[in-house]
DNA sequence: AATACTTAGTTGTAATTTGTAACTAATTGA
DNA sequence: TCAATTAGTTACAAATTACAACTAAGTATT
């Protein structure tokens, strides 16, 4: 009745590359599909792995190197068309970082790509990376998740723009300011300022401590 | 580097009875935990079921005899502390039913409990079962997700009750009547009311065709 | 048959929320 | 000193939402 089957967990890791929501993709070390860029994946080890959360955090820092202060579980994909070798299936979660993570992580094989430039990936990652992609941008409209693709400190007209990009659409700045303000998981960072050029300099902001690194969160389980 | 595991299905299959969210429970009839109740769930047959949406279908029909008008996928838990064998993993789904579908199907064992009143079930299933009433909860605040939860058809003022079951709060009949509107899911059914007692009688509703098996959407891929 | 009673459904208005424009503030360079 | 530009605030208009009071439709009672 029972029967063994091979699980997989892939990332989409999410960044924002100049003003666009972007996709970290890897060049695949082995068939099928070996060399094309996909997402990140791995088998998920049961030994070592006390959760898919780990095994997720397991396969991108070996892959990448980086290691997110965000990370879902998206759904878990399944089927016999998803994988020339059969059936298969996979836990998917997406993770947000600031681009600069990205950058810094000396990892070869990294391509960092448009969500909206992106060609025909091997496998279902094209829909994985929809799916994702629509999580995102529907959960922008009301959470501070856009708030992980900025760096430690950051201006809210520069967060601003990071939301515009998130949702596809221009904010108004008094309305954006209102619900940044009720969200309440902003600090500003005092006496801290942004210049650049000839005009006011902007406050700059951080997340609240208890908001840094969602992962302390969901290990706790919330 | 790859092992095989052995990959699970369960359903939060979810009703009303006496206008109280409840869920579903099957006796056991292997160890571990034989006799106990819990959630229905099987293992996942690489062969024979296309995604985890076939299997839950299989499952569902195969333990309780009910296709669900509404299923969707909750969450992927795994982990070494949820089953005594050791390492598992379950994709979990979560079905709504009329609370009639279920005193329909004549399977045996079958426990129906409000998700109030549980007490310490087998595995992680109280957590699970605590993952879907939240989702619901939150669903409820903005889809016609309810409605599941009712007949074939019903009247607005007993649509608003199942509603306030689901949310746990009380609500406006104007709002409750406007939102409703605005979803675009009901049609009335023309001429029928619902006369009980020494009342105004009320307009019976259903819902709209396309809206009555949302399985048909999720194979689609919406 | 008139009326009391109860629930269904609608209408009008108050309260709240959201969106916009116009203002003040702060900085640099001419 | 002032023009230019972006940051941030304030005041108000528009839209949405919540509530209360009303009308409608049925049965039971007299």
């Amino acid at each position: 009745m029972q029967q063994s089957i091979i699980a997989t967990v892939d990332i989409v890791l999410l960044t924002l590359q100049q003003q666009r929501l972007s996709v970290t993709l890897i060049k695949r070390d082995n068939p099928p599909f070996q060399t094309m860029a996909a997402l990140p994946g791995g088998y998920i080890h049961a030994q070592e792995d006390n959760n898919c959360l780990d095994a997720a955090l397991r396969i991108l820092s070996t892959k990448t190197g980086i290691v997110p202060p965000y990370l879902e579980q998206l759904q878990t994909f399944a089927g016999i068309a998803r994988d020339p070798r059969g059936w298969s299936m996979s836990v998917v979660y997406f993770a947000l970082v600031a681009s600069e993570v990205i950058t810094a992580a000396q990892h070869d094989g990294l391509v960092v790509c448009a969500v909206d430039d992106l060609w025909h990936l091997p496998f279902d990652h094209n829909d994985i990376i929809a799916a994702a992609v629509a999580r995102i941008r529907n959960k922008s409209y009301y959470s501070s998740l856009p708030c992980y693709l900025a760096g430690p400190m950051f201006t809210l007209p520069g967060l601003q723009k990071i939301y515009e990009a998130c949702l596809g659409e221009s904010l108004n700045k008094v309305s954006f300011r209102r619900k940044m303000d009720e969200l309440n998981v902003l600090e500003p960072v005092s006496g801290q300022t942004e210049a650049h050029g000839a005009h006011r300099p902007a406050q700059l902001y951080r997340l609240k401590a208890q908001f840094k690194n969602q992962l302390q969160l969901l290990s706790r389980g919330l």
